[in-house]
DNA sequence: GATTCTTTCAAACAGACGTTTTATACTCGT
DNA sequence: ACGAGTATAAAACGTCTGTTTGAAAGAATC
């Protein structure tokens, strides 16, 4: 009864020519088509690796999955580290949204990591919750310090949380929504220079709604009859 | 050979008692599940019929699923004749809003439209083209008429794009992301009296922020510097 | 009541999939 | 050189799934 990996059962490391293949196939093929639909022998056919090397390497399909959102998480965290923080909110928030739609729409070099977290936000395998943890909790600490930054003394926990929600809904927008996007408007690329020009829409978009709730600030509820601004 | 139906092969009609509940249960597990996790078994145990009545009912399961999307488009077109149209823009915005919100959280009667169209606009099958044309293009109409309104001489084609995909982004967010909203606002339910207060803040929030882009006009690009109201 | 058409049923089929087995190279340490 | 440990290869196994078959029950027509 041969049991998970030969030696090393739980050994996170990258070495290994056909375990990194098989890492790098198995994120393309997952991200594209979900856990379910991805074949094994996709997989190992994109990898060069025989069908039984993902039973040697990582158990069965699961593991080789669970590792999948490891190894991304680590590529992720060297991204992240490499991004500068500096400036007031209103910039800040601008770079995290420029960064978000640039994972999104996964401009640059063919990365499938930010479809793959966006697949498994949809669709949440058992892995999602250290995911959440590891990836998506400290990044959303992040725009929740920014939002309430931003929104000063109209901030409040309901507040900061409904426009955190409303600008990720907007990046994820372009994420979830782009086969409608392509089919509803076939002149709007979503190329790699479209990428900025959203990003920069969405910032706009985003940083006056929460200019306009500062400036609001007392009716928490009914704001929308007046002009907000003037 | 048996082929397709037995007499009459393409007639959408919902007589006859098994095909409608077959189809009913098929709503139900596609939605929950998608195209591919939900198996004839479960749809056909959950509508107290036999496996083979797909083959005569519907030819195979592409068949089921596709008739299902048009089942769907039916009742969504009842429950949609049914809604006022009545107010200025502002109003009619937020009354848009909450109907979105409203079909994407399934408040009210346990209905699995919503969440069929938002997975079918997540990963599209080949049955994607004639929903676009048929629910998702009307609807997107009403919003850019909307939204164009609301910019007035700001209004140009791109924009209204951008600013209609705002809106319906932070929308989709509530279904897309419900399960990180879960797990990141345990506090924070998504019950029937929160969907009112969640449309009520992105009416608020695209409200303002449509009214900032329509005040700032001029600056197509980099508005974002100094306050867009003031 | 016999015939024809429609509908349902239990059973099986063929294929794809994840997983396992067995055997074969390769790499070291000694 | 040799054996222990590591890694890959080909083939098969068992299971699940969509689909089909052939028969039987029910409804309708003459």
């Amino acid at each position: 009864m041969n049991r998970a990996a030969p030696a090393r059962p739980a050994a996170p490391d990258d070495t290994g020519a056909t375990r990194l293949k098989l890492l790098e196939s198995a994120g393309e093929v997952f991200s594209r088509k979900g856990f379910r639909d991805a074949t094994i022998r996709e997989i190992c056919g994109l990898a060069g690796a025989n069908i039984a090397s993902v039973n040697y390497h990582f158990r069965d399909k699961h593991g080789l999955y669970t590792e999948v959102l490891r190894y991304a998480d680590r590529c992720a965290v060297h991204i992240e580290a490499s991004e500068p923080v500096a400036g007031d909110a209103r910039r800040r928030l601008r770079q995290f949204i420029k960064a978000y739609i640039a994972a999104m729409l996964d401009v640059g070099r063919p990365s499938w990591h930010g479809r793959l977290i966006a697949r498994e936000m949809m669709e949440p395998s058992p892995a999602l919750d250290a995911i959440v943890a590891q990836i998506i909790r400290p990044r959303s600490r992040v725009l929740s310090d920014l939002v309430e930054e931003l929104l000063g003394p109209a901030a409040t926990e309901r507040r900061v949380i409904r426009c955190k929600f409303s600008i990720i809904g907007q990046c994820l927008a372009y994420h979830s929504g782009r086969h409608i996007h392509k089919r509803l408007h076939p002149g709007f690329e979503l190329s790699s220079k479209a990428a900025d020009e959203i990003a920069d829409h969405i910032a706009d978009f985003s940083l006056a709604a929460i200019d306009a709730l500062r400036a609001g600030h007392k009716p928490a509820r009914r704001a929308a009859r007046g002009r907000p601004g003037s």
